[in-house]
DNA sequence: CATTAAACATTAAACGTTAAACATTAAACG
DNA sequence: CGTTTAATGTTTAACGTTTAATGTTTAATG
């Protein structure tokens, strides 16, 4: 078993002590030129490598930084995630990862684990199922910072970076409307989440700004693909059907384009459908997804120079930034053209 | 700054000293039974954690292990990455990833930081780009575990779990050869990279079972959607055009189907398009698309398995392992049905 | 009653690194 | 020629934890 020389091993080896060598690396001027190089050359003949443990104990903090995501295999999720990963590489940092698999219990158990691990802040978005958040109150008990992003946590007062849900859901509807849909379904995630609460916001407002009378039987929690198919197959069948769908996230406008392709249903001239996110199934699906798109990359470049800006304390410890990332609706296929007003003289 | 108590604290707290706090956390049998509550109770009380950097220091040996992936935005190193995590994490081990952006030098940055973060193993996906290993030698002279899974690296010998590409190409290129298709083109990924290697040696023998005649200008590097898009217009032109394309992923095959509906082609009528992966992509695209299954959470279980067990040294330290994983093909709608071979009295 | 053993706890060293405090040498100064 | 000072190191303690070695009671034994 030939482990990684240390410190030790180069004092050693060059009849100096352990601190000498330390310093020589960091180029201490109390250290002379010639011995400078002299440990400098050693080193790096032999591969050394600074123990990251030992820095880590000595200096307590850790250069890791831990990252909570509900599941990886998630467009969305992914992309963020390396935004996150890219931004706190080029700022020497690793980054844990951890899902949490939409468990509550799993997420409490991961926090804990980042903690022993003494990473230096967390960047999270939370489960389904998370409505208790003395996991997340401990780790700021610690004073480690914490920045949630999409799926925040507006009982614990820290930074957060989240897309303009409200305004997003409500452009996608304003656009449905003016295409002219009348009776639009929404399918949501769980309404513990802030998401679902927002852009149903976006969405209510939407209808009552253009006078629609709002249905609450039109409003669903729905958010994966294969529910979005059994769920459409159940709602296309009644009397009053709906004539477009707006969906908490691609994977569930995509269970609702099959289903109602299935149906024999045309899209978008029978019904529209409009997604959230803008992923890959977007643009591969045919017809082409009409959704809003969200900005992942950027979210988690955002969140992680939040987290970092934190992390070197170069942010008010009593102020906390709330960064909103805009998002653009993109007209695709599986919604209908806007109708041209018609030109008066 | 209030941090996390510490072992000396609970010590201090209780009248005791560290070891006895520290055993006692362990039951040890050498410490009394009303010591062991009392220390237990303490710590529950006040959320002691254990210091994972103060014990990986001490024991030599961290619970993290460090992963290399290309891109963490691909459903099939997203896939892999949470069937690592899952197990990782079931184990009690968490996970440090990086991806290399198809970038060696990164690659060599990141192998060099896991060794300086001291992780008990590592699992890895090489990059488009690494022809020189050194880097991973030098993890393996550390004595460090390492597992390749998928983009595998010959020259180090180490366990590793692979797709069977071969196998995989071979009955891809075989479906479409039976159900017609004369002129089969092939967008590969670069050759350094195994896979594709293995998958060319896959089309290669099944148009060679089937006395077909290989022609080398159908075989291309292409392997993302925006080049296969414009790679393909090109293709679709020339006078002897391919009638099928088999990519070498669903990305790949997504922008090959595009071009080829653009071109006013019917697919699978004119042209029949195979992928190979079987992410999101083929089970939402129209025509739905015919691809190469490979079971990425599967493989991400296992290469984890494989280096968890390895740093538990209950592997053979002389002996590697190869496994591999098997493919099957999903016939969708971009390829043409089997004929029928007509029946006879 | 002295000895031994059992039960329980403490001390000290170690993991790799750093930083404050202290030590040595040699040149420069008065 | 002694003393200061600059240059260059070294020692030591510390970060949180574990563990081997050692110490101290108390109870049991002969």
């Amino acid at each position: 078993m030939k482990a990684q020389i240390t410190i030790k091993d180069i004092a050693r080896e060059l009849g100096v002590s352990a601190s000498t060598v330390s310093r020589a690396l960091q180029n201490h001027p109390d250290i002379s030129k010639a011995t400078i190089e002299l440990v400098k050359e050693y080193a790096k003949a032999h591969n050394y490598k600074p123990n990251a443990v030992a820095l880590s104990l000595k200096k307590q903090r850790s250069n890791i930084i831990g990252v909570v995501v509900p599941e990886m295999v998630h467009h969305f999720f992914s992309t963020v995630l390396s935004g996150i990963e890219d931004v706190a590489n080029s700022k020497g940092y690793n980054v844990l990862v951890c899902q949490n698999n939409e468990n509550y219990e799993k997420e409490v158990r991961m926090i804990s684990s980042l903690i022993s691990a003494r990473v230096s802040g967390v960047i999270a978005s939370i489960s389904k199922e998370t409505t208790n958040y003395a996991h997340f109150q401990e780790l700021m008990d610690d004073n480690t910072p914490l920045v949630f992003f999409d799926r925040i946590c507006t009982g614990i007062n820290t930074d957060r970076v989240i897309i303009d849900d409200y305004t997003g859901a409500f452009s996608a509807v304003e656009y449905l409307i003016k295409t002219g849909c009348k009776r639009i379904a929404f399918y949501s995630a769980p309404f513990t989440l802030e998401i679902s609460k927002n852009r149903k916001n976006g969405y209510l407002d939407a209808l009552r700004k253009y006078g629609i009378k709002v249905d609450e039987s039109l409003v669903h929690v729905c958010d994966t693909r294969e529910d979005a198919i059994e769920l459409t197959q159940q709602l296309l069948q009644e009397p009053n059907r709906p004539d477009a769908f707006f969906a908490i996230n691609d994977a569930t406008a995509s269970g609702v384009l099959s289903a109602v392709k299935k149906a024999g249903l045309r899209v978008p001239e029978d019904v529209s459908i409009c997604g959230f996110g803008d992923g890959i199934i977007a643009s591969t699906s045919d017809p082409l997804l009409t959704t809003v798109q969200q900005n992942g990359y950027q979210m988690g470049v955002e969140a992680c120079n939040m987290l970092l800006k934190r992390i070197e304390n170069e942010l008010s410890p009593t102020q906390f930034n709330h960064r909103l990332i805009r998002t653009s609706l993109v007209v695709r296929e599986s919604t209908k053209p806007l109708i041209e007003s018609p030109i008066h003289y």
